[in-house]
Formats: C-alpha cells, sequence, structure tokens
DNA sequence: TCCTAAATCAACAACACTGTTGACTAGAAT
DNA sequence: ATTCTAGTCAACAGTGTTGTTGATTTAGGA
C-alpha cells in the first residue's frame, strides 16, 4: 500500500476522538484477525487517521495493544461484577457475548496468548463470585469452584463464536441465547445447585419445555 | 534474517521425513501463535530445512496450512469416533487435549477463522453421537445436543488452555484431568442423565469425594 | 556404472510493515 | 495579532516475508 493514496483531506484537529477512533479500529482489528495481525497500517485506514498521528497516540505497536487489552479488561470486569440472581446473570453474560462478539473474541485471543489463562482481574472477580455461590446452603457440597469456573466461562465462549456465523438477525441471536441458556441452567441446577430450593429455576426450565 | 546463516551442511535428501518435519514445524508455529502467524520462514528454519525446500513441497503458505488443518481434522475425527463408556470417554477427551495442547490450539484459533464453526466432519460426528445419547432411555428427555455439544467441547478445550499453563509434571496434569472430570461429570450426571441408571457414576463420583 | 529426475539450496525482486524524521497547520496562550 | 505548542501528515530507511528462478547435489533406476 502506497503511504497514502490521496484525498489529502487534514483531518480535523481532535486528539480526543481521534485516538478512540484509532484504539476502536485496533480493537476491531485485533477481535477480527487476532492481536498478531492487527496493523498500524491497517488500524490508521480504517480510523481515517494517517499511520503517523497513530504513532504519535501509541509510542509503538504492542503499546496500541496494551491499551486495547487495557480497555477489554476494564470493560469485562464491570461486567463480571454486576449483582443480579443467578438466573438473570447467565441470560445477561450470554447476551453480553452475543452483542458485543469482539469481546468474546479479545477474551478468546487473550488466553492463546497470556501465560496464565485470562485477563487475571476478571478472572479472579469471577472465581471468587463462584467461590461464595458454591459454599452457599442452597447449592450441593464438594463443588471445586475454579473447574466450574473454567467451564462456565469456556462453554459460553466458545458457543458464541457458532452463535455469531450461524445468526443474521436479532431474532436468531434472542433464540440462540435462549437455547444455550436452557442446557446451561440444566446442568447447573441439578449438577451445582439444590433444585429444591430453587423452585423458580425449575419451573422456568420446565415452561420452556418446547423451545427448540 | 539472512537467507542462510552459515551451517552450509546440506540436508540428507529423504522427502517424506522431510515433509513430515516441515509439517510438523509448521504445526507446531500454527498452534502456538495461530496460523496467521506461521511463516514459511519460521517454519523451514525450526524443521532444518532450506526455505526454498518448503516452497517445493508445498506451493504456498496457504497450501501447507491447509495441509496441517486436514491433518488435524482427521486425527480429530479418529478421536472423536472411538467408542467407549461415558464416563472413559470424557476421561480420554480430556487427556487427549493434554496431551497434545497443539490441537486443542488449533482447533480453537480454527473456530475463530472458520466461516461456520468447526471442523466440519469432526464436528459432525460428535453432534451425532451425542443426538444418540439424548434418544437413549437412560437420559433425561428434551436435551438439545447442538447446544450440549457447544458446551462439552468447549468448556474442555479453554479448559486444557488453562492445563498448560499451569502443570509442569505428568501427576500435575493427571491431577488436573481428574479434578475437571469430575466437575463435568457431576453436571452431565445430574444436567442430563438419570442418575437413578448410572449408578456406578453416582458411587464413582461419591468415591472422588476427597479429590481437591 | 552412469544418468537423470528430483530434492535441496542460495539469491532475487516485489511488497508490507515498523518506527523515525521533518514539514505543515490548527488552535490555545500571551 | 502574534507566538508557539502539538496534532496531523508524507516520505525514508531498515527489516522480514512471499513466491520464483536457476544452480547444485544425490538417490535410485537403466
Amino acid at each position: 500500500m502506497a503511504d497514502q493514496i490521496s484525498a489529502a483531506v487534514r483531518r480535523r484537529r481532535d486528539p480526543a476522538s481521534t485516538r478512540e477512533a484509532i484504539l476502536a479500529a485496533a480493537r476491531a482489528l485485533m477481535a477480527e484477525r487476532g492481536p498478531e495481525a492487527m496493523t498500524i497500517s491497517e488500524v490508521a485506514h480504517r480510523a481515517g487517521v494517517n499511520r503517523g498521528t497513530a504513532y504519535q497516540h501509541f509510542r509503538t505497536r504492542d503499546e496500541l495493544a496494551a491499551a486495547v487489552m487495557h480497555g477489554f479488561g476494564q470493560r469485562l470486569t464491570a461486567m463480571l461484577t454486576e449483582q443480579s440472581p443467578v438466573g438473570e446473570r447467565i441470560d445477561r453474560f450470554l447476551a453480553f457475548f452475543v452483542e458485543h462478539p469482539e469481546f468474546a473474541r479479545l477474551w478468546i485471543y487473550d488466553m492463546l496468548a497470556s501465560p496464565d489463562g485470562a485477563p487475571s482481574d476478571s478472572w479472579r472477580v469471577f472465581v471468587t463470585t463462584l467461590e461464595g455461590f458454591a459454599q452457599a446452603s442452597d447449592t450441593q457440597p464438594g463443588i471445586d469452584p475454579e473447574m466450574l469456573a473454567r467451564i462456565l466461562v469456556g462453554a459460553p465462549l466458545f458457543w458464541s463464536l457458532w452463535v455469531q456465523k450461524s445468526t443474521v438477525d436479532d431474532d436468531d441471536r434472542r433464540r440462540a441465547v435462549a437455547r444455550f441458556a436452557r442446557e446451561i441452567k440444566r446442568l447447573l441446577l441439578f449438577g451445582v445447585m439444590k433444585p429444591e430450593q430453587w423452585t423458580s429455576m425449575v419451573s422456568e426450565l420446565d415452561g420452556g419445555e418446547g423451545a427448540q
């Protein structure tokens, strides 16, 4: 690619929004083809910015990537710390990845790359939550929160990749969430919770019987 | 990197094993940093082969990548079609990814890239198996095999990433498999199977109670 | 034993990306 | 109004990658 094709319209000066545009383009690109494949050239092109401008905001390619991952971790932690009943929580968790596919993908790419397995803050938050859950009186004894956490994150992440490719409209996606949530809830309800103490969830599952 | 550093020792002529060495190096590299990041230069270097030789065996970079993925799909399907009781099957499935980390990683990378969501043959094999399972009389009615398949593949895949980073010796890994298998089995036993018809699995779970 | 097809390799051109530099200019400060 | 800081941009050198070509060597058949 030539350094600049043509269209020598100078960008209106606005550092903050320029920075945000660069970050957004980088995030999208990293999610699409992986952090490794993110290129300053393409980021700048997508953001409608000169490549040199990107280097003004982020000293190196790696610094830009790190900035993206930082913002990502913050957002993720925020999502994981929102409190609500188990059932809704699952729905929100799934919906989040369906509505923000790039977050699921970024998380996956990060797990593939990072030495310890997950954006550490977010992960600790999640495991801690599950530890509380496992020790409550309405769940079965002998649950391994760390392993359960792996299941409850890994399965939705993997599933969300499929949702991205196989759904076209919002209705599709809502149905996909319901379908997957139902299986997850069944497993949780009978595998880790004490169903007799969660009658509303039992009836929710019985009610949605016809779903397919 | 210079085209060739030095060490002008000519490789002993042996096309078959050369090809295999190239494939192995490519597979390792693709699994490590993703298919996109695999370069012929590095593959050739790792395989101890001249870059030109690699081009002799595989016309283009993409052809090499495709060859790797083809072999991967075959191996995966073979693994998925091996028959055995549910419990053992889970153990084998987990052990496979722990013993061959590059397969888990390749599968994930492939899902991230492929438009339809999975190495199609292997996936169909797996879902078909689960369909049979879901219709048997010793499992609960109303199971969604496709969704269950996403869970039963996704969770182990991501878990295995963690295992790779957090275990050092074979004993560690055996313990990790046992720990995760226990959670998966509990979920399955109570969430999709009829426990009263799977007494041996129930007692296996009760027995391993002390596991941590 | 000799010959030849094929395997191995080094060097080349074309290209993309990285990080740097210096020019240009818009907006803030004086 | 003038100055000056800093946002924006084009061009440069350096490096790594791709795919190609032609030289060199060796395994194995005639």
